[in-house]
DNA sequence: CGATGTCATGACACCGATGTCATAAGGATT
DNA sequence: AATCCTTATGACATCGGTGTCATGACATCG
């Protein structure tokens, strides 16, 4: 691979002038320019970041650790990696502010995580955002104190920099959304609590409901579900019998996710009802591979990842240039998708009017 | 950050003897050696990947370029990703030959990518490996035939090295099973012709069908689907309808893939049928966030994408050692995932007779 | 017209590792 | 005792860029 000096003598001139060249650093005269450039064209010349990082000790890299890439085959919870969005928006920004994008996985195991700070240290990183596959909490080693850190999708107790999504809002617009349309009778199904989001989307629904003074009915939110799979199927048919035996059953049911959604829809079909005109069904995450081919598409929230990763990938961006650091988490919103899986009461009213 | 020269001092010793501690090169005195591992540690010292690829002119970096973590918000037929397993394997197999991967995305437009090279060759990337989302033929530009490149997911026209599913093999094995559950009336609603893996599925099926004796009914196999998302639906439904009507319906129908088994499963829920009683369905991709929560889930065929990843960088590595390279594409094998939305007839009769 | 400033360019040191070669001490061999 | 080998260590050059400073040629200014 050739170098500066090489393309110095091609064109006659010393290493100095070629880097002059590289980077408009100083005038150089339009004749000199052009060799140059003529002799770094013949020769394909790329210069090394290497040997200029060792000048400038900047390396212009960003370090990003998920443990998503290899964590699927351990939890099959967690086979959609939709949290890949996150590592998209970070992409985009990163991309925008010519940083390099250096990306490491945990292979499943946190253990693994010094090796990799160890890796991204011998490479300069100057900033490292870690990633996790859902909302959850996290511990990272000690190792990781020396560079600025960003968490993504996750939070720790010594209050890193984290950027997370509002689960509570998020359950809350929902709900009011589904008020609007006329419903009261709306029912929960609430992830295992092992998730941190099934609390936060619990709170979210209570506050819709205790805003339009709605009574809380606890029989419409049947006890969290177990984290165990194979065994998921059976709690939910029974969770779904429950409610449509209750005296007066829910006109919606809000699902956990909107993984949780399409087994609901298979169920609830199996049992003979239509969606949604024997009971609306609401999911959460916006999944669009599931939400917009489900037939009928399914009404949910958005987990707002892309945006997740661009301010996750700005916030390192700002710890890298100043040492400031926030101490509150940014909690992103993410929007209701409307969709035919819920009947709107009110605008079936206007147009049986219209009529 | 503390330099080689910082530790020597500390320990009072020379930076090559450091070094050699660092790299067991050469035989250390015992009393030596603790000194300077005390030193590197008190000091947090970490050797600057920089300064050693400069004398080395070995980077340890393989860069990855993949297009599907920015083409998603374009293509909507495309929002699964589940391709990043391509890149989970990949993974996989450079954390254990210690090499670093460095990614970057097209954002979506291939015009991006000689800049992306040229990023690469920067850090002095020793080979390239290019993801697809799907199974397609490309183009690379020019700028990239300096440097050792395999495909994964994709192919061109100029036998660069490039690692496939066998799309053929994998519908042929999935129809044979079918056939051997006691199916005949096999129905294939085939991807839309854009597809690459549309021509070759109906390949396997053909070759499967002839095999077994059974005679191509072209009823059975409706004209390709328009790639066009929003009236895929309509299209479906009409399939669907024109299928079931046949005087000698399917017992089974072949999905595309499993998104539209996904949306095949509401449109015959929708007609009052139930799978796998009244008709079974089966899919292509084993993308199992739909294959396992369908209710019932669906048989379908895998895409080894993380096979892929790894035969990818194996290939990518061997590249690297020896200029070797391969002329025909690497044929991926995926099992066929047997569940319960086929009826297996024979063991449905072993059962009766059983009972 | 001399002083000053700007433009265009080159010589040289330096960033942080490691390869090469030299050196010195101690042990084994003849 | 002289030679040779092994072990343990250091001095120095080198990788490929860039920062600093110096230099020469003009142009501008008072």
């Amino acid at each position: 691979m050739a170098t500066i000096y090489d393309v110095a003598k091609a064109a006659g001139v010393s290493a100095k002038t070629v880097s002059r060249v590289l980077n408009q650093d100083a005038p150089v005269g339009r004749e000199t320019r052009e060799k140059v450039e003529q002799a770094i064209h013949a020769l394909g010349y790329v210069p090394s970041n290497a040997a200029r990082m060792m000048r400038s000790n900047r390396s212009g890299i960003v370090g990003l650790i998920t443990g998503a890439i290899s964590q699927t085959s351990d939890n099959p919870e967690l086979t959609g990696l939709p949290d890949l969005f996150i590592v998209q928006g970070i992409q985009q920004v990163m991309a925008a502010q010519k940083k390099t994008l250096m990306i490491a996985d945990t292979a499943g195991s946190a253990d693994n995580i010094p090796h990799l700070l160890e890796t991204f240290r011998q490479h300069r990183a100057e900033g490292i955002i870690y990633v996790a596959d859902y909302h959850k909490q996290i511990e990272l080693p000690d190792t990781a104190k020396s560079l600025p850190i960003v968490l993504a999708n996750c939070f720790d107790t010594r209050a890193t920099p984290a950027v997370l999504p509002d689960d509570k809002l998020g359950q809350k617009r929902l709900v009011e959304r589904l008020i609007k349309a006329g419903h009261h009778r709306i029912a929960l199904l609430r992830l295992p609590e092992t998730f941190v989001a099934s609390d936060l989307r619990f709170q979210g629904y209570c506050d819709a409901m205790s805003e339009a003074s709605i009574p809380f009915d606890p029989t419409l939110v049947p006890s969290t579900l177990q984290d165990d799979d194979p065994r998921q199927l059976g709690q939910l048919t029974e969770a779904l019998k429950h409610l449509l035996n209750l005296d007066q059953p829910p006109t919606v049911i809000c699902c956990g996710n909107d993984k949780m959604a399409l087994r609901v829809y298979g169920i609830l079909r199996s049992m003979g009802l239509n969606i949604p005109e024997d009971i609306s069904i609401a999911g959460y995450d916006n999944y669009t591979l599931i939400a917009e081919t489900l037939y009928p598409a399914l009404t949910t929230v958005e987990l707002p990842y892309r945006d997740m990763g661009r301010q996750a990938a700005e916030l390192i961006l700002d710890m890298i240039k100043q040492a400031d650091h926030p101490n509150e988490p940014a909690l992103m919103q993410g929007d209701v998708y409307w969709r035919s899986s819920v009947t709107d009461f009110f605008t079936t009213n206007v147009k049986m009017f219209q009529q």
